[in-house]
DNA sequence: CCAACAATTCGATAAATGGCGAAATGTGAG
DNA sequence: CTCACATTTCGCCATTTATCGAATTGTTGG
């Protein structure tokens, strides 16, 4: 029960979803792909970043000085692979989640492998 | 999004979790019922009930003094459907909510239709 | 009509949460 | 080794949230 709470918790969270569906779909991205997309401040995505791992929601590497970060949908437990399932169901869709999208995109266009080695 | 996020916030209690699973598999119980198994103040419960039925996961049906809840997994929207499964499957077997089975099963089996019309 | 009761709304309070900046950690480049 | 940089941790603050008790609403029974 608790890690199911911990799983709800993190999904609590406008940011912490984008955060997800930035994820979904691709290998990984690094940290500051993510601090570009949410424009937050790097200590508050690192803190979102600690509890979706906490939940087990996302995995982390580190390469150098840079951590990436991708969806635990292999190796995660059944209730992770479902809860992603029926996040990127429900909010695929929406308008926010297409900008970020876009934004995400310019960032990977304009310097490719420049800021880091996404 | 913005119903997704109320959906998300709404799982993310583990009071509101009892709830939906008390109404999982019943036709609907009462308010009192509610209040007897989680033991909170009944001004609690009656907002974690307007949380839920906010976020469309349960639906309220009134009966004289009495209000019914019921699970909204008929006429709810398909993201609230999947996500009612997704809960049940994920803590069907987790102690609290057993003990919560027992005690509901001792308050209807105490006092059938005696303080609510259950 | 009035008293009793179920449920909700309101107001207050303590705890949890999301945000930031500053400091700490760790890693690669020079 | 030392500096620059990516990320995390820490400490703080503003906001939200869970909880309660008191007051309110609405309904039944006498």
């Amino acid at each position: 029960m608790f890690g199911f709470m911990n799983i709800t918790k993190a999904l609590a969270d406008e940011n912490r979803v984008r955060i997800l569906m930035a994820l979904n779909g691709r290998n990984e991205l690094c940290v500051c792909q993510l601090i570009d997309m949410l424009q937050l401040a790097p200590s508050t995505v690192s803190k979102h970043l600690f509890i979706l791992r906490n939940a087990r929601l996302i995995m982390g590497r580190k390469e150098g000085r840079w951590m990436y970060y991708r969806l635990n949908t292999e190796d995660g437990p059944q209730v992770v692979r479902e809860a992603i399932d029926w996040v990127v169901r429900a909010v695929v869709d929406a308008p926010v989640i297409h900008e970020d999208m876009e934004r995400l995109s310019d960032f990977l266009a304009e310097s490719p492998r420049l800021k880091c080695g996404a």
